[in-house]
DNA sequence: GACGAAACCGTAAACGTTTACGACAATAGG
DNA sequence: CCTATTGTCGTAAACGTTTACGGTTTCGTC
């Protein structure tokens, strides 16, 4: 209700000075600066945030587009940890951010599309990359500025943020070895989600460089559910000389997988050795408890703001300049983090491969 | 970067007929709203929101202020279908939805009141209110639109939607009354959200209605964690006469509960009967299965959609003015729901008292 | 006392839309 | 053929800010 005009009476002044003052400019009274602050304070006012924007011709916001429906990201604490670091830091920056949910049923990336085209952000977070994602290649012909927690193939020069898959596959492979284990499994949801790759990837490398078999049916690929990891147990169990390890990637497949082990008496640690690629939150109720990787998600989240106000402030460049750019000199590279994981002991992992 | 001038210019055309066209304004030749849509869609164009918003007085967007840190509301799927119902309802009314995180750091409502007083949003959701909840009384004096999810105290004539809480607790008691119990004690969290007084106000009635009497401990206030359940569990075990049945109203106590009644080869169902009051995602992990009260929570989602419009549409007038029209005819009231609540089955409960 | 510099502030244009208003042409009715 | 009506469109003002520019006052210096 109230302006900055009526602030401007109210303190009979113009309403240039209001907003000097209010916007910390050097050209005013420090005593005047005082009274517009109080009387803002007093009255309650802030600048309409429509007026501001379209002057500035930026709106200070940061969006996170979240798909919602069947895989419910948002639920995801690891992801709400992420989500936290990233608010605390563009919030040094002055930068609000603002969730936007994407039904599963809407067009493939209409939000984005949305938000994007009416400006109303001024940078956005993409999760979920896929291993070609066209949204990725969408914002950086739109001149978007964005950042996205995970790879992807797509884009190229974009800013990104992302766990070490690969290292935490490689060294859960060094340890099995280590014990003995010469039968490693992989258990995987289904889905194009970049990080699968990632770990299927790493997986072959890790059994190939040492000479380790990959018998048919050692790679799982199931449903994101309890009953997918069930299933790929029962699989991983039909088979004539099963394996003596599990690598299992998904958080909630891997409580379907402990019931099918329990189902058949057979202990993790014990008679299987399992090892969870990703946190898991859950696995504080699994018994015994689940040896997973752990990464620092509040670290991640500060990162890919970091990465978001980088690549803000970089001088947008149509795609086509870009690669004339980025051979001259002092162009100015987005920034691209893998972060580090470590094992969090769990006795799931047992002390030895069994003979 | 393609504003209206430039679709104007390049269809020979003026920025009026492209505005009109795109609105659906009746005053436009059929065939020039078709070239214009044709046009908009091919570049890429659509209105900038700061303009729009400015010129319209309102911006289209639908905030929800969430808290995060300690009480994490979001990762909560229960919350998750909630957002989803209101998202689908607001975009029937070509709404957008915007989640602001809250960190429980800051200032107790900075977040709603930056988002208010810029004007951001037309209208507010708010969650987890508490049994006097000064961001209603806030949202009331600003007459910022807005819609609650829960009760409260303060306010009075505004829109809030929440789930029959007092239903499920009578009905809970007299299930358990019926099968022969006497002696029912009552799990809640710490904190002043306000269900939580719902629900201990429900259980004193419902106990006091069938002259049960209310020994010390029977009522046991823990930290809405899996320790604060298995302390309070702890505590009610310790009790001389103990309780034959417990109501528990959170649900990451019950896992502890579980635990503590496991520890003394205690059995859900068997020796003593449970009764969640609140729907309980890991209930499908427990084991016996929790019997726990159930509510459409995307249904209440979209009542907390409607209950917003209404509001929004509603003439606000201030706090003094609407005493005085609430008397006169006319004035439509707040939309306020009581959202039912469905016991689902579980063997928690049993077939009888113990003797 | 004249003059330049510095400090402070007012004026007005601009941001990209929407929309009230009026203009113009075409059409219909007499 | 004149007029009223309808259909379509252009013009320009307005929304609430920010900011470049210029104006006035004050102060210090010679």
């Amino acid at each position: 209700m109230t302006g900055i005009r009526e602030l401007a009476r109210h303190l009979d002044i113009s309403i240039g000075t209001v907003s000097r003052a209010l916007n910390d400019k050097a050209d005013v009274n420090p005593e005047t600066r005082e009274r517009v602050r109080e009387a803002a304070a007093r009255l309650g006012y802030s600048p309409n945030q429509s007026g501001r924007s379209l002057r500035r011709g930026k709106t200070d916001l940061v969006g996170v587009i979240v798909p919602t429906g069947q895989d419910q990201t948002l639920i995801n604490p690891v992801f709400l940890s992420v989500l936290d670091g990233l608010r605390r830091r563009l919030s040094e920056q002055r930068l609000d951010l603002a969730i936007f949910l994407h039904g599963h049923g809407e067009e493939l990336f209409g939000s984005l599309r949305r938000v994007t085209e009416r400006g109303l952000v001024d940078g956005l977070i993409i999760s979920e990359t896929q291993h070609v994602d066209p949204r990725i290649d969408y914002l950086i012909e739109r001149r978007q500025p964005f950042a996205a927690f995970g790879r992807s193939l797509s884009g190229g020069d974009h800013a990104w943020v992302d766990p070490d898959f690969a290292k935490a596959v490689e060294s859960s492979i060094e340890i099995l070895y280590g014990l003995g284990h010469r039968r490693i499994a992989l258990m995987l949801p289904v889905g194009e989600t970049n990080y699968l790759h990632l770990i299927f990837d790493a997986y072959l490398n890790a059994m190939q460089k040492r000479g380790l078999l990959l018998e048919s049916g050692f790679v799982q690929r199931r449903a994101a559910a309890e009953s997918g990891g069930y299933a790929a147990g029962e699989a991983l169990l039909a088979i004539r000389e099963r394996p003596t390890a599990i690598l299992v990637s998904d958080a909630i497949q891997s409580l379907g997988l402990y019931r099918r082990l329990n189902d058949t008496g057979l202990q993790p640690g014990r008679d299987v050795s399992l090892i969870g690629i990703l946190p898991e939150e859950r696995a504080q109720i699994l018994s015994p408890a689940l040896a997973t990787f752990q990464t620092d998600w509040t670290a991640i989240g500060v990162r890919l703001g970091e990465a978001l106000i980088s690549a803000m402030a970089r001088p947008s460049l149509a795609p086509a300049e870009r690669a004339k750019a980025s051979s001259a000199l002092g162009a100015v590279p987005a920034i691209q983090t893998i972060m580090p994981v470590a094992l969090r002991a769990g006795e799931s992992i047992g002390n030895a491969a069994p003979p």
